[in-house]
DNA sequence: CTGAAAGCGCTTACAG
DNA sequence: CTGAAAGCGCTTACAG
């Protein structure tokens, strides 16, 4: 059925030592044998068993890919980064999810376990941060594409969020705002401390005053965006921009400034984070602070490559800079 | 370092073959002797080597997974249900795109020469539907998500295209809507020839007058949507609401009304295709036609499944119902 | 420059 | 009920 090195090293009359020689470019092979056995894999179309090869050899030329859920609207994004880098050094990429919860975890454990790929580019699922730690320090090759600001204490790429809140803050001056609210996300995520410390230092050297009856705890969803608007208006409180720690936050708030009937940009200012395709279907269209969620995939992919290959890891962080895109929400001057 | 299953055997005190017996449930072993292997396992922590097990057996127990694009906002879904059954069976998913063209497609080509994975789940990549039904005649187990309707010669999951494109139709003729338009997707799609007649059936049968000059030829773009609806203000005709193949394209027409002034739905409804994430976040939310997506994933990776345990293989598509979502753009009266 | 042989870690007839 | 041996399809010292 298929064809296997014995029958390749039979028809090309060598033996599979030599076929396997030139299969994998070791140069002491005579170069008009070296022309027959390629002759012969073109004719027949050979390609080495993958189990084979990876059994023999010890690795399987395969990284896993552990994330919460496949259904967030930027996991695309990084998963598309990732998986060009990966392919293009001709390695195959194993897909793991936590939808199945603490089932799904015990899946991937025992894929772990029977060694089914070389390295690991994980974006955290809820609660697993020390899991991922001791498998880490047990040897396997590990790279954590940190959207939560965890700082681990091994290999991650990250973003600014500080410098990205920073900018935010910088753009709400600019443009002539000077009371500016904020809707952060869940308080506990490193990302949230990084961007609330990252735009209420800036406002505060850009001449803003950041009132703190205007900074709304939220959690990341439109609701909360909604809810913190709502709340502001009815206590009575003025402002004239908002700052979201995220867009899905931040189209919360568009859609309750217009039932408010205040007017987006004239009236507040709307910024959010993240660079989702939402922020382009709002209305206004959504200012924000892009995270450069593609080239993180990427990034974590050519880290974890040159794990693979035998570079130390750092255990320190690599950061990839946010950049402020301007639409309708919150224009320049 | 790792422990194997001579490592067990050799603690149990029996040979590879028991050891090998018990792990797969064959009934013939006494019973002390299997409980003292299965306690050796506990205590080594021993899982079988995915490749060893792989070679032996001449079978992964993985899937590959081939998908034109992974930013696509409705690709996460079909994913996830995927990978939720397929994870729930003990398989792996080995994920390959396109992203990068023939040179994807080349490395794709490889895997499959190497059986890296038992059977494949393709969203077909442009172009590619010929090579995937080559690799099914070849004997390679293949299930089709069939977006585009192309109803190929080999088994495949499909939605009900015309039947959700009437229901369009009976939804705004029971609102009172008298004067639809139509925005079609890509023409050559088996899709949209479906659409289009399910919601020209049915405009007709309802006593809706669709004037041909109210079909749009658009492409499932945003923009397509702006156009559409420019052309025919441009135009000077008369309509009372708009049914667009995609929610894209419908996000294009809610826009360009607004632009001209017109109101939603007071003015004209307007009813989407798809139900992806866009239409919770439109002013006014969109009214659509669910596709079961995520639904379509789980059918899918199951009847693969049934196929990798013999079940013969039906060239009749399976076809997973649409459902009407009722949101402000086109609400009940 | 080339090949015979052992080994990677399993499974599976076959024999007892 | 159990084990020795061959085999899955490669790679890699080792010897020549």
């Amino acid at each position: 059925m298929r064809v296997t090195i014995a029958d390749v090293a039979r028809r090309a009359g060598v033996s599979k030592t030599t076929v396997s020689r030139v299969l994998n470019g070791k140069s002491d092979v005579d170069a008009d044998t070296a022309h027959r056995i390629r002759e012969v894999i073109a004719e027949t179309g050979y390609v080495p068993s993958s189990r084979a090869v990876g059994l023999a050899r010890g690795q399987a030329r395969t990284v896993g890919m552990l994330v919460p859920s496949l259904t967030w609207p930027w996991m695309g994004m990084v998963l598309q980064g990732a998986v060009d880098v990966l392919e293009a050094d001709g390695y195959g990429v194993l897909l793991y999810t936590c939808n199945r919860g603490d089932e799904s975890l015990r899946r991937f454990a025992v894929q772990v376990s029977a060694s089914a790929f070389d390295g690991l580019l994980v974006i955290e699922p809820e609660n697993t941060l020390d899991y991922i730690a001791q498998l880490h320090s047990k040897g396997l090759p590990v790279v954590l594409i940190d959207d939560r600001g965890h700082h681990p204490g091994f290999p991650s790429v990250a973003t600014t969020n500080r410098e990205g809140a920073a900018a935010a803050a910088r753009h709400l001056a600019a443009i002539g705002r000077r009371r500016p609210a904020m809707v952060t996300g869940i308080g506990h995520f490193g990302c949230v401390r990084d961007r609330s410390q990252g735009f209420t230092e800036t406002a505060a050297a850009e001449g803003l005053r950041l009132d703190p009856r205007l900074v709304f705890g939220g959690d990341f969803t439109k609701e909360c965006g909604r809810t913190a608007v709502n709340e502001m208006l009815a206590a009575g409180l003025d402002f004239d921009s908002v700052f979201a720690h995220n867009d899905l936050a931040a189209a919360g708030v568009l859609g309750a400034l217009r039932d408010a009937g205040l007017r987006v940009p004239e009236d507040v200012a709307v910024i959010g984070f993240d660079d989702v395709p939402v922020a382009l279907h709002t209305e206004p269209t959504l200012t924000t602070i892009r995270q450069p969620l593609r080239e993180m995939g990427e990034a974590a992919a050519r880290l974890l490559l040159s794990h693979l290959r035998g570079a130390p890891a750092s255990a320190d962080p690599l950061v990839l800079p946010t950049s402020l895109v301007v639409r309708d929400s919150a224009p320049s001057i």
